[in-house]
DNA sequence: GTCTATAAGATGATAGAC
DNA sequence: GTCTATCATCTTATAGAC
């Protein structure tokens, strides 16, 4: 019902993501848009009024998409750090296709500037990965394989944020991520 | 001798920084600095023949003010563990002061858009302050007040991709880079 | 749904007077 | 050094034909 397949409308979402990843919301256009997709600037209107109205549906697609590969993640790998490093190989594939940023680390960066509806959505989708992230640590912390103190939404958030970091550096240098990653499995891992 | 006291020209660069920290380099234009600074866009090109050129010399001043900072930093503490902290204390204040990110942190995220003069100098930004980071850190593990494992280097690109991310996502969440930071010295110092 | 044409405003930048 | 005036181009957005 919800996402009938309007395939011009699809396919300027599918552009839209990859210009906001690589570049970001305000260095991308409607001319951008239009040149990838084979249309005029004008009827990228008709499918959204505004540039607001483009952003904010963006990032709710990225959210649920995000979201639906989290939940692969839980069927096809039940040991919590196993699902930590696929969630990782996720964000590793965004940066090798081209290193593309999370829209988190983009929108997070880009947030002062961003219009009221993009935020709200952007602050959502922070908490949904957040969200998992602390249920995969918390029960990592339970079964004994990660270790750490307080309480796994902290920590979380924590992950999350380096990760996030960890990505933006790897948009100046390449083949950095990985450091950033395997650092992180190894802190929560370790033995003390 | 270099750095002669050009009030409108320290001004231009005053403002510019204030506008990268919050917006971005792309979301702000020599109409917001001028109105700033009081000068008309035409008189920008006098002290700046372009904007790749401002954003060069913001990088530029950051930097050198930044490995000031640190140099302040190294001569009123002598203790690895309080070293770092008063480094996190700078970010902390930058984030206070209007949730303003790091420019390492912004012009990370808006690397791919940015003129190649200004990239340059991102780099050399990155580098110059991981390499102090991976000093504090190396020495506090000699004096075993830190603990990790692995080069001091790669842990210090780690430490600092943490805390550029918890400053971004201190932009979408306000009191968020406390947590990050007070967990990244838990995790450093803990005693296993 | 997509187009042409057009609008109103912003953008970085230049020429030349003062 | 700073200004006025101007530029070509780009920006998001709208009206109306097809």
């Amino acid at each position: 019902m919800a996402g009938t397949n309007d395939s011009t409308r699809e396919a300027l979402l599918d552009a839209a993501k990859v210009l906001a990843q690589t570049q970001g919301y305000n260095a991308f256009s409607f001319r951008d848009l239009a040149d990838r997709v084979g249309i005029t600037t004008a009827s990228i209107h008709y499918h959204f009024p505004t540039k607001a109205h483009l952003g904010r549906e963006l990032v709710i697609r990225y959210r649920e998409r995000l979201m639906e590969g989290c939940r692969q993640i839980d069927a096809r790998a039940t040991k919590p750090r196993e699902r930590l490093e696929r969630f990782i190989g996720v964000l590793r594939g965004a940066i090798e296709k081209g290193t593309r940023m999370c829209l988190c680390g983009m929108f997070g960066a880009e947030f002062a500037t961003l219009p009221g509806p993009v935020r709200d959505e952007v602050r959502s989708l922070f908490e949904a990965t957040e969200g998992w992230m602390a249920g995969v640590l918390g029960e990592g912390r339970s079964v004994g394989v990660f270790r750490f103190d307080g309480d796994p939404e902290r920590v979380a958030r924590q992950v999350f944020a380096s990760l996030q970091g960890g990505m933006m550096t790897a948009c100046a240098f390449e083949e950095r991520f990985n450091a950033v990653a395997e650092g992180l499995i190894r802190t929560l891992t370790h033995k003390g």
